[in-house]
RNA sequence: CGCGGGGUGGAGCAGUCUGGAAGCUCGUCGGGCUCAUAACCCGAAGGUCACAGGUUCAAAUCCUGUCCCCGCAACCA
């Protein structure tokens, strides 16, 4: 293979505190078709993945599971790589930030930009108020003392290690001023220029001392390495950076990376943190970092407990990985974000896999059968019609290149549907049944066919990077290879003679919606409980199952009646409402999230059922003292717990 | 005045940076065809480009203001 040259490729390493859902799966999609495609093209690809599995969260996560962080990370690390490999990506390596050779090499970045002066050990300063565990500022304070508990505060420090990030942006504006490609979409560069680095960098906090599973600072144990410098740096420790000198051979090579592919919500972090970085370890920086959109859930955001986060591999299952893997491709937009549900899905495979591409393979094999017993071959008597099929198909490589070329993957998938199209018209043009009717016309229909198996193999071809399998089923079909990369700009690779196969399959069958949304609602229902409740009308709601607990676990909690006798609207604040409840002869100042559902008007006077107990914490800046106990439905509606019978407020819940 | 995204025919989107005849896919309706997966091909209907001002020969596009949706964050104890 010529190559083009190298082309390394990164996507953002998936954060391991649970199972990436399809809009964490389609970055990885994306990637795949990029590598793909340059892979076509002759590039020597390079695409690297992974998973970030540090920070406060797991630690936190693994705690409330029972095992140890490290056993946390190695279930969901293996289960993304399930999905990653179940979705066909052909990534040439997969980091993990807990492997070795990651955590060595960035505690010796961490040294060496340390010994450098661009790591300084700092302190968060301020005024701390003990039974809070909060600092403040001077500016925050009322009349000197705390603003939420009233109490004195005095002044505290937490050391921390910082990184002076100002001390390149001067060179980073430049940089991004002069390399207008470098951030994508450019809609995103001015947030960049304006938010973050006209106004003046921060420097940045990259060590922590409150949570332990993270990279230890091996000079002082008794920090931990803070994400950005953790994650970032995958990207060039795993092919072998060495802060001392010493890199591979593979990192000689790969780096700079040509393009870093990441989700628009840590755009930040890539186009200023991270050459940040690069610029204080004297290294170039990546060509091109793209912020894709997010896929999102049409009927409202995802959430378990409504049950609708849809993932890659329950889509595969029902629809296959191909289709899963076309739609997300070609129905993001390039900046905006996208939406996937269930109806859209069924909608996109009807219309363009089973229409348009299925249909059309199947008819233009089920011809040749027909008529010349599966052998296609190429008689050359050509018609005018022909030229513009041809024009079409030879020059759809060209438009693939420049969409993809603009990181337009979902308009170049859109080219190739468009060749399939034209395939389609060019059969109606040409009528073959008709030619199939007189012996003198045969050698014409014969060229007709031809010229859609050609077609429809170059095709097949450009489909490749966007669905590998689909693309070698077609290619199998009509008995024949990939057309190579440099022949799909001119007509002729397809052998004549050739014969195809005798019994097309089906490529994908025409989906019926009701039942799609039957399965769908089985597979958002099972997995919780069995539905036992079948017979009942209307939906059930079921929550995830929550831990056993003991009678004495029961016991520690004090629910009470209170009765509220003041309320109102928390200020700064779209949800909150701040009620004073009665409970026995104390008074309880409680917040709670019901805004939307109750007015403060109407709250005064409801006797409600109270956790007395909780300990108290400020929302909003405002002390809230128990808690107002709701039920809540599967939408998110909220109705107050009220006593059926009139009750004494202060009397005991057991 | 927390940050950000958005409001374009029934649905989903492009077009907005760099003003210059309102476009794509799906759906709907009508027609054609029968090789094929009730598929394919052709045609039609359907939009005051959220609203109100302004700049301009010309505004979906630029400016000002307003309304409405949606993320994220803060704060749903």
């Amino acid at each position: 293979m010529s190559s083009k040259g190298k082309f390394y490729m990164t996507t953002a390493i998936a954060y391991t505190s649970g199972k990436p859902h399809i809009g964490n799966t389609y970055e990885i999609i994306l990637a795949d078709a990029i590598a793909r495609y340059r892979r076509k093209q002759g590039y020597d690809v390079y695409f690297q993945t992974g998973t970030d599995e540090h920070g406060q969260k797991i630690q936190e996560k693994a705690e409330s599971d029972g095992i140890t962080p490290k056993e946390h990370v190695d279930k969901i690390a293996g289960e993304v790589k399930r999905i990653w490999d179940l979705m066909d990506t052909s990534y040439d390596s997969f980091v993990r930030t807990t492997d070795d050779d990651h955590e060595k090499q960035v505690q010796k970045i961490f040294k060496k930009l340390y010994d450098k002066g661009d790591i300084y050990k700092g302190a968060y300063e301020g005024l701390y108020c003990t039974p809070c565990e909060s600092f403040w500022t001077q500016s925050q304070l009322v009349d000197g003392k705390c603003p939420d508990c009233g109490r004195e505060v005095k002044p505290a420090k937490e050391e921390a290690y910082f990184f002076k990030m100002s001390k390149y942006a001067d060179r980073l504006i430049e940089h991004i001023k002069t390399h207008p490609e470098f951030i994508q979409p450019v809609s995103r560069k001015n947030e960049m220029m304006n938010n973050f680095l006209l106004p003046g960098l921060q420097d940045l906090c990259v060590s922590r001392t409150s949570f332990r599973w993270g990279i230890p600072v091996d000079f002082d144990p008794k920090h931990v390495v803070y994400v950005w410098l953790d994650a970032l740096t995958n990207y060039i420790t795993k092919i072998g950076y060495d802060a001392e000198g010493a890199s591979s051979e593979l990192f000689q090579k790969n780096w700079p990376a040509e393009l870093h592919l990441i989700g628009k919500d840590i755009i930040r972090f890539h186009t200023i943190y991270w050459p940040i970085f690069l610029m204080a370890l004297d290294l170039p920086l990546p060509k091109q970092v793209f912020g894709h959109p997010w896929l999102l859930q049409g009927n409202g955001k995802m959430s378990k407990s409504k049950g609708n986060v849809l993932y890659a591999d329950d889509l595969a299952e029902v629809f296959g990985v191909d289709a899963v893997r076309y739609f997300v491709l070609h129905e993001m937009p390039f900046d905006n974000d996208g939406v996937i549900t269930w109806e859209l899905m069924v909608e996109r495979i009807n219309s363009d896999l089973a229409n348009t591409l299925g249909n059309l393979v199947n008819r233009t094999i089920s011809m040749s059968n027909k008529y010349f017993g599966g052998v296609v071959k190429n008689s050359g008597v050509t018609e005018t019609v022909d030229e513009d099929l041809k024009a079409i198909v030879t020059g759809t490589v060209a438009k693939v290149d420049e969409r993809m070329e603009a990181l337009r993957v979902a308009d170049a998938i859109t080219e190739v549907f468009y060749l399939f199209k034209r395939c389609n018209k060019y059969i109606d043009e040409t009528t073959p049944w008709i030619l199939a009717k007189s012996k003198e016309t045969h050698p014409r229909l014969e060229t007709v066919l031809y010229n859609l198996a050609e077609s429809i193999s170059i095709g097949a071809t450009l489909l490749k990077s966007f669905m590998p399998k689909t693309a070698d089923k077609i290619l199998e079909q009509l008995n024949t290879a990939e057309v190579p990369y440099e022949a799909l700009g001119s007509f002729g690779s397809y052998a004549s003679g050739t014969k195809v196969t005798d019994k097309p399959e089906i490529l994908f069958a025409r989906l019926n919606l009701e039942e799609v949304l039957k399965q769908a609602e089985e597979r958002e229902t099972s997995g919780a409980k069995e539905p036992a409740a079948e017979e009942k009308e209307g939906p059930v709601m079921d929550i995830e199952p929550k831990e056993e607990i003991t009678f004495d676990d029961f016991m520690k909690m004090q629910f009470q009646v209170g009765e509220i006798i003041e309320c109102k609207a928390v200020e700064k604040s779209k949800k909150l409402l701040c009620s004073q409840v009665k409970i026995g002869s104390q008074v309880k100042q409680i917040v709670s999230g019901i805004r939307k559902y109750y007015t403060p008007e109407e709250m005064v006077g409801k006797r409600v059922m109270v956790l007395v107990n909780l300990k108290p914490a400020k929302l909003a800046g405002v002390l809230s003292e128990g808690m107002l106990l709701c039920a809540e439905d599967a939408d998110g509606n909220l109705a107050l717990m009220q006593p059926d019978k009139e009750m004494m407020p202060g009397s005991e819940i057991c």
